[in-house]
RNA sequence: GGGCGAGUGCCGGAGUGGCCAAACGGGGCAGACUGUAAAUCUGUUGGCUUACGCCUACGGGGGUUCGAAUCCCUCCUCGCCCA
């Protein structure tokens, strides 16, 4: 199809580990091949953490190869102790299901899974088998291919075992041996011989490689074909947690992160990073991002490629149209003329950003105090804290600083119905009175 | 099953009868500087109150005391050691 998957990855710098990097490349020119990601259905949608890994499946696919979702059913019900300090605590299977199928409409957005396609996207459940293997089975056909030594090798597992706290105990002790069934089911039942996902992931992706292997081996069959690859875990230029903002993770669906609040994310990327998202979570081509880095590098106050990532990104999860109001929305907003605007534009623009109607009644008279108004509208959590804003003259509206002692009367509203409050500098909210 | 130890705010972690809404660090938020960036500096970070102050909080419940995060009982959870 297009360039080489490997090739494609490498010029992304979206390489962490491969198992046997000349195997896998010859392996992946012979034909048309298989490769899985495990998701967690911890949550009923994904941020964009997960993002990083949904992409080297969309690489996988152009690159003319099957992609293959594995909704991590069975493992959710057990839980990964990789970069967990503390033992989980158990998922009802209702929610693991409920999350499963909650998933799903994020994959559809940048994997084909048209039927046509001769490598068209699958999604598979790994409950579907997991739950059915007999625990007596377990443990003579997968437990005795694995070591005690080599598992507490693993340093998750080590971690754990070594902290004067938090011990691990055997149900998440055993979670590398469930995902490393996984891979070699899925390798039997559907061809699957590549396992990728996230540097953290590359101890249980080693051990189902070597499962398959042994298993073979222990059938008299020659080795297969199984390969792992990971990616560098996306952080941010400290190192620290990335995916974060004031309202937590940044997910993937409108549902839990407005398409304007993920465009905002993009745009406010740490210079050092723009470049890095640019390769990991756009398809923009190597050469066109080496254009923004050097546009980015010659002028970064204009911030063209902090643009390009918040647009390219917010259209792929979101569309066209959702994309143009949350542009739209960030220029108005931040021109900071927002009282100039006419009122069908200004609906367009706030059609993206947090609004709340009110009762134009409360304006009468004195008018309602800002300190209410500001915990009503949730930009402040306290009236103490709204307080705290108003006197630090971090609140305006309709582009007007306010203090603490103002009031909102009828006549500071905008076309007579709309205030547009702001806390901070990224902080909006849409009141309309009517 | 037995012995020992631990459970504090978003996180880490002090505090072991009143001076504790709780040191210190991190994180968060706001302000300044800028480019809606980073770094830096400043402020702030349980709730109500203009404020004096009040209320809720240190795993759960009960008790001792004028007064408890701090002492006692009990339950829960976790760790370590022994079996």
């Amino acid at each position: 199809m297009s360039t080489d998957f490997l090739t494609q990855l490498g010029l992304r710098g979206r390489i962490a580990q491969i198992t046997d990097e000349p195997g896998l490349a010859r392996h992946l020119a012979g034909g048309v091949r298989r490769g899985y990601i495990g998701f967690d259905p911890t949550a009923d949608s994904l941020t964009i953490g997960n993002m990083t890994t949904i992409m080297l499946l969309a690489h996988l696919q152009r690159a003319g190869h099957c992609p293959v979702v594995v909704s991590g059913g069975g493992t959710g019900m057990i839980g990964d102790p990789s970069g967990k300090s503390a033992e989980r605590t158990l998922m009802t299977k209702e929610t693991v299901e409920h999350n499963c199928r909650s998933q799903m409409r994020i994959f559809s957005r940048l994997l084909d899974f048209s039927p046509g396609l001769s490598n068209k996207a699958v999604i598979v459940n790994n409950a579907d088998w997991l739950t059915r293997i007999s625990y007596l089975d377990a443990l003579r056909d997968i437990g005795k291919h694995f070591t005690i030594n080599m598992m507490i090798q693993k340093d998750s597992v080590r971690e754990r075992l070594n902290n004067r706290d938090q011990g691990i105990s055997y149900t998440e002790f055993s979670y590398m041996i469930l995902q490393a069934y996984d891979f070699l089911y899925l390798h039997r039942e559907m061809g699957v011989t590549l396992q990728m996902g996230g540097s953290d992931q590359w101890g249980n992706i080693v051990a189902g490689g070597d499962l398959i292997r042994k298993s073979a081996a222990s059938e008299g069959r020659p080795d297969p074909d199984a390969f792992g690859l990971t990616t560098p875990l996306v952080t941010k230029a400290d190192g620290t947690k990335f995916g974060k903002t004031e309202s937590g993770a940044v997910w993937m669906t409108a549902d839990r992160t407005s398409p304007y609040a993920l465009f905002q994310f993009w745009l406010n990327a740490d210079d050092a990073q723009v470049v890095n998202y640019l390769n990991t979570f756009t398809f923009l081509p190597p050469e066109r991002i080496a254009e923004l880095a050097a546009s980015h590098a010659a002028s970064p106050g204009a911030r063209d490629a902090h643009r390009a990532l918040a647009r390219e990104v917010t259209e792929l999860l979101h569309g066209v149209t959702e994309r143009e109001n949350a542009e739209a929305a960030s220029k108005a907003l931040f021109s900071g003329e927002i009282a100039g605007l006419s009122e069908p534009m200004l609906a367009e623009v706030f059609a993206s950003v947090p609004a709340s109607t009110h009762s134009r009644a409360s304006l009468d008279g004195e008018g309602a105090p800002m300190v209410d108004l500001l915990v009503k509208t949730a930009l402040a959590s306290s009236k103490r804290e709204a307080r705290e804003f108003l006197q630090s003259g971090s609140v305006t509206v309709n582009g007007r600083r306010v203090g603490p002692e103002d009031k909102l009367r009828t006549v500071d509203l905008l076309h007579g119905s709309i205030a547009a409050l702001r806390r901070g500098k990224k902080a909006w909210h849409i009141t309309r009175w009517a």
